[in-house]
This record gives structure tokens, sequence and C-alpha cells, in this order.
DNA sequence: AATTTCCCCAACCGCGAAGTT
DNA sequence: TAACTTCGCGGTTGGGGAAAT
């Protein structure tokens, strides 16, 4: 396994592309088409090397790209092709046509991760922030228990801002997720087949990309709990396992933002039937409706099956999503277009999240 | 107006996989 | 089969412009 010769042997240029060599590579690429890049910048005129005019016209000059600002569409299909793929930008490039692998990964470090860092939103994991969550719940827990803080709790601000019974129910669940690890890992392996066909159906192209070469294994945890639902095992004590949470970090978020469903939560950010210990409560009574977690289909938890879209309360959707909002978002009165800012954009995340982290707990120090 | 800090993104680097000899 | 070459990917850097002081 060699590895080609860098490109500051034999004096060859690097640093920004001059309008003149963008030409001369334009030139022969169009005349004779880029089959050997070693060989091209010799022939084309160019004092580069065939990896600087490669990547030059593979992320700049090719013709097909799409410049300017990405629209929710695509930030959502960012999102949402994250969550499963991880960093596999190429992976990601390859849905957004005129979108290169670096404009994405530059997009992704520059904006939408740091958005789900202000949100309390693990950028890997597409889950809360464990040790956010930690905090904000003793913390909250504390101010809630002891009515004799709340005055600090009003004075600091924190109150409007984390929703404490949510912390609560996020913490827990990540505990329960932690005793049925073991399980989900059977369940992935079990549904791992079914899996793979939705993403073929949903992401062919992807799937394609991926699935000779990636094992089990070595696919991101949110892809292979897709369509596991964490949620099933809470009452099989039979099935508690030893904790295994870090092959699953995105259980997590198949909480969150696939089994509760926005209508039930209230309008101050409350779940309407959370009960005061829900960890007692059966076992799919966070639902205000008849529908229980049972009641779905294994792959219903998907976040690409569109029949869920709507029902189902999407990190990914909330971030950005004017389409498959629960609120309709494409109706005149509610839908962001492509031209709103990115302060509006987190402003509507975090008013449907109601889950900012509140400056007073230092939160940059933790990022 | 000058300086500093922050932010973005084009480009580079190193690595591994695939292909070739 | 081993050695070598080429390609593509993901992580990182640093130059330059914008914003803040």
């Amino acid at each position: 396994m060699g590895r080609a010769p860098c490109c500051d042997k034999n004096g060859l240029k690097k640093g920004p592309w001059t309008p003149e060599e963008d030409q001369k590579l334009i030139d022969y690429i169009q005349k004779h088409g880029y089959g050997n890049w070693r060989t091209l910048p010799k022939n084309a005129g160019l004092q580069r090397c065939g990896k600087s005019c490669r990547l030059r016209w593979t992320n700049y000059l090719r013709p097909d790209i799409k410049r300017g600002r990405f629209s929710f569409e695509e930030e959502e299909t960012i999102i949402q092709l994250h969550s499963i793929l991880g960093n596999k930008w190429s992976a990601i490039a390859a849905r957004l046509p005129g979108r290169t692998d670096n404009e994405i990964k530059n997009y992704w470090n520059t904006h939408i991760r740091k958005r789900l860092l202000r949100m309390g939103i693990d950028p890997v994991t597409h889950s809360p922030r464990l040790d956010l969550l930690d905090l904000s719940s003793i913390l909250s827990s504390s101010l809630y228990n002891n009515p004799s803080q709340m005055s600090v709790s009003r004075l600091l601000g924190i109150q409007p801002l984390v929703n404490p019974e949510f912390l609560r129910l996020a913490t827990n669940l990540l505990s329960s997720q932690r005793e049925n690890s073991n399980f989900l890992l059977q369940n992935v392996q079990e549904n791992h087949l079914y899996d793979a066909q939705v993403l073929q159906n949903q992401f062919p192209q992807v799937v394609q990309q991926n699935q000779l070469q990636t094992p089990l294994q070595e696919i991101p945890a949110c892809t292979t709990t897709l369509s596991t639902t964490p949620c099933v095992s809470f009452n099989s004590e039979a099935q508690l396992m030893e904790p295994n949470v870090e092959q699953f970090p995105s259980n997590i978020t198949n909480f969150t933002s696939q089994n509760c469903q926005l209508s039930d939560w209230q309008s101050d950010g409350m779940p309407s039937n959370l009960a005061e210990d829900y960890v007692a409560m059966p076992s799919y009574g966070y639902y205000g409706s008849d529908q229980t977690i049972m009641d779905h289909p294994i792959s219903e938890n998907s976040n690409f099956h569109s029949n869920n879209s709507n029902q189902n309360f999407r990190f990914a959707s909330v971030l950005s999503t004017p389409s498959s909002s629960p609120t309709h978002l494409n109706s005149n009165s509610t839908y962001i277009n492509s031209s709103s800012t990115e302060d509006e954009r987190e402003s509507y995340c975090s008013d449907m999240m109601k889950f900012e982290i509140p400056d007073i707990l230092a939160v940059n120090g933790f990022m």
C-alpha cells in the first residue's frame, strides 16, 4: 500500500488557484476528460499535483456544482442522512445533487453542528447531550423539590428555558436504555435485514454505496436503531442486560425524536400526560392517545418512514423541515422559506424544542 | 480609523481501499 | 503474493473577510 507523492515535492504549486489555472484545468478536462489525475496536470500545463487538480475540479470547477445557500430541504436531508451515516460526507453528498462532500462537511461544521450544540443536542449521536441533561436535571430537580429556591430559578432564568420533566424523562430513559442495550442489540440483529430494505427503498444510492463494504457493526448506531424500538422492552425485566450503552449512543434519539409525539406536549412545553413518576406507569404510558409504542410496527419508527413523518417528534424536522413538521409548515402562515435567516431557523427550532440550554449554565465550557 | 477577534470555506494532509504490475 | 500506484475520503488548517471593540 503506497502513497502518492506529496505536492511539495518537485516544486509543485500549492495554495489558492488562479483564474488562469482554473481555465487551464477546465479547458483540458473539456477536451480530454479526467481519466488519470496523476498525468493530468502535466498534460494540462499545470504546476500542480493531480490530487490538487482533482480537488479543485470536484469541489469547485465542476459544471454541475450548485452554489449558494443550502435550502431547508437540503439541510434536512443532511441532518437525516448524518443521523444514519455519520460523517460519511461523500455518501451524503450523493443524495444532494450539485453539492460536494467538502461543502456539506463545511456547512455541517460551521452551521448545523453549532446549532445542534446550542440546542443541547449532540451532533454526533443526534441525541440530547448527556452531560447537559444530567447537569440540568440535577439543577432543575433541586430547584423544583425545594420551592424556597424557586426564586433563584427565576432569577437565573432557568425555568422557562429548561423543561425539567423533559430532562428527567430523558435522563431516566437513558438509564433504561443502558439496561436494555443488549436487548437492543438483539433487536438490531433481528431487524438488520429489514433496516437494509428500508434504507434501500429510501436511499438506494447511499445503500448501494455502503452495503457491500459496511458490516453491521460499522453502521453508525443511528442506522441500526432506526427501526428498533427502545421502549418496547421497558416492561420486560427479564430482558435487563449488562449496560453497554456505548454501542448504541443514538438510541436516545429514538425516544426523543420518534416516540414522543408533539401533540402530547402542551404549549408550555410540558408533556400533557406525563405522570409524576412515569417509570411506574405502564410501559407505553407516554402516549396520550390510544396509540402505544407496541402498536408501532418496528419499521414505523424509522425517521424515514413517510407515513410517520407527521406524527413523530423529530429533531431533524424540528430543525429545519417545513414539509414534514407536525405544524404543516408548508402552509402560508407558518412556512419558513429558504431565504430565512439562520437566526430565524434557530428561533423556530427553539420554540419547538423548548430545550434551549440557558447561558447561565456555562454550556460553552462543555462544547 | 485602527486593531483584534471571530467566522467561513477552499485547500491541504494523511490514511486506507482499490487497482495494477 | 507483494510491491507499488492511484484514487477518494474525512479531518484539519490557515488565509481572508466581516464583525466587534
